[in-house]
RNA sequence: GGCCCCAUCGUCUAACGGUCAGGACGUGGCCCUCUCAAGGCCAAAAUACGGGUUCGAUUCCCGUUGGGGCUACCA
């Protein structure tokens, strides 16, 4: 692929990567993850078993964090994807969490599907994976370390009382903020009515003040304080919720740049607020935008596929969606569009990622795929095609071994015409199996006139006698029979697809016979089958 | 409703004050040709609107409009 200079290095907000506090005390060791049978790996290597905190490195930490409420979805892929360029560029570590701590939506089998699409994407993770539930311990000690601070306190107002007045808010369009009741409460009260098994959740108490941030490919961005309401940091029935959860594990892994969706550009106010009650430095925040649907709103269940499972099922090849993604938000900077892996490092930049929301085009994703069906070596080409022809009862052991020669050059007559690897079974069907399956419409096209049966068989003939069954022979002898018959080639040749093939389509003509092998082609010209 | 963000061909995008606004997908045409593809060539197609700033705005500022996101004891 072509070698192009990309996006210069010097970018558009170069923030320094500082090296992220390590403030837990006592950090306790990660308890393992045996909570709902299956068990991903839960080794920390952010501290070892003797406690001895690891040396610090200024090295790039970054990590993709989906919750597994669902498969991996084309968005959540492309903040993988360039979660993982941008480690890879950056010689950083890529570390993959599962926000697994909404309980009542998150499954081990989602848990297992994401993970297998990273892979098939060739998104490998250096740490990890880890579930985030394994840390509610530290979560909720977090969380106490707050309001022993004052940065938090605990509220014993109903959840339902407060929804109440939202909804009244909402119907009177007016905005809504929790009103601090209990934040006036004592530290003797609090005592007591805890006491009491009354239920309190902790809130956040929101500081005065603006919060400013740069991220690294929107820009500034401020938003006032009032306008943040004093979040819940801990449910009351003890859970740890998303903002508090994120923001100590990022911490604890020491994560350094925060790339995710735009999604939560609202969230990282919140976000950072916390980094400062909890005396952390912040990461570089990174948000990339949104992949949307094809009526410009945020891709769904209703747009049809949009798991990354959904296209390999439907043939796409993974270094071809891959690709795709990477241009979903991203640019080089000039007019490449095909990088192989290397290359796609090597230009990847923060400084290249669009502010504006992409729409999905799968269109253009067909074209990628047919792009690199082309170049793909034969041997890898059969890897991807071969459950596909499994799947269609077409697969034979020999196509690796005696046939070996013969199936490539099959193949190699139906990648030009092949946007997705299902179409290969679809296509090799009629070189595989040994009836001619006939399309009565195509019959009915070439094979009407009388004529054309005995000419079939006098190409036959013609090339029963050929010495060499090649190429330019087989054509040689076609045109030639023509010009003695006083028809037009084509008239002999599309006569000849449908006796061969049944079809009146098909790959070359001539290059179809040479697949086929003389007997084949020649037994067929001579006793053409049923009608 | 409030808050945040965004705005170049239908779509993905390039442009970082001066270009005939470039490329790609898709679309149309032509070429190649035994059909279908692939490939080659050509074409149509955009700076949302209104104000500024400037000798000069796609580019900088403001407003309007439009779009998206967030607004939970979801993540």
């Amino acid at each position: 692929m072509a070698k192009a200079g990309c996006r210069g290095a010097a970018g558009r907000f170069v923030q320094q990567n500082r090296i992220l506090e390590q403030h837990h005390p006592g950090a306790s060791r990660h308890p393992s993850s045996s909570r709902r049978g299956k068990r991903f790996s839960s080794i920390s290597p952010y501290w070892d078993s003797t406690g001895i905190r690891r040396r610090m490195t200024n090295q790039v930490r970054v990590r993709f964090a989906p919750s597994p409420t669902g498969y991996l979805h084309v968005g959540g892929a492309r903040t993988a994807l360039f979660d993982w360029l941008y480690a890879r560029k950056t010689g950083g570590v890529f570390i993959l969490r599962i926000e697994d701590t909404d309980t009542e939506r998150s499954s081990d089998e989602m848990t297992t599907g994401i993970l297998e699409s990273m892979t098939w994407l060739g998104l490998t993770w250096d740490e990890g994976p880890f579930l985030q539930s394994d840390g509610v311990d530290r979560h909720r000690a977090t969380a106490e370390r707050l309001v022993e601070s004052g940065h938090a306190y605990r509220c014993f107002c109903p959840a339902e009382a407060i929804e109440q007045k939202r909804q009244e808010a909402a119907a009177r369009k007016t905005d809504f903020k929790y009103d601090r009741t209990c934040l006036r409460l004592g530290p003797e009260e609090v005592r007591g009515r805890l006491a009491n098994g009354e239920k309190a959740v902790i809130r956040f108490k929101v500081p005065q003040g603006a919060v400013t941030f740069k991220d690294a490919v929107i820009g500034d961005i401020t938003i006032a304080g009032e306008t943040i309401e004093d979040f819940v940091l801990v449910r009351s029935n003890t859970q740890p919720t998303y903002h508090l959860s994120v923001v100590s594990d990022d911490i604890e892994m020491r994560i350094t740049h925060v790339i995710r969706g735009a999604d939560h550009v609202n969230n990282t106010p919140k976000q950072i607020l916390l980094y400062q009650a909890l005396g952390a430095t912040l990461p570089v925040f990174a948000h990339v935008p949104l992949i949307l649907g094809p009526d410009k709103t945020r891709m769904s269940k209703r747009h049809g596929a949009t798991s990354v499972q959904s296209y390999a099922e439907q043939g796409i090849i993974p270094e071809a969606f891959r690709n795709f993604l990477a241009l979903m938000g991203w640019s080089p900077g000039n007019d490449q569009e095909l990088f192989d892996t290397e290359e796609l490092i090597r230009c990847f930049s923060l400084e290249g990622i669009s502010r504006t929301n992409a729409v999905f085009n799968p269109e253009k994703l067909a074209w990628f795929n047919l792009q690199y069906i082309q170049k793909l070596p034969d041997e890898k080409l059969i890897a991807y095609v071969k459950p596909e022809f499994e799947k269609a009862g077409l697969w034979k052991d020999e196509f690796q071994t005696e046939k070996y020669a013969w199936f490539c050059s099959m193949l190699a007559l139906l990648r030009p015409r092949a946007k997705t690897l299902l179409e290969f079974p679809r296509q090799a069907r009629m070189f595989i199996i040994d009836a001619v399956e006939f399309d009565p419409a195509a019959v009915e096209k070439s094979m009407n006139d009388p004529s054309i049966r005995r000419n079939l068989a006098a190409l036959g003939q013609r090339l029963e006698a050929l010495p060499d069954f090649t190429h330019d022979a087989v054509e040689a002898t076609i045109r030639g029979l023509a010009t003695e018959l006083g028809i037009k080639p084509g008239a002999l040749m599309s006569g000849a697809r449908v006796a061969l093939t049944g079809q009146s389509v098909s790959p070359g003509l001539i290059e179809t016979m040479l697949v086929f092998g003389r007997e084949k082609t020649i037994s067929r010209l001579l006793h053409i089958g049923p009608q």
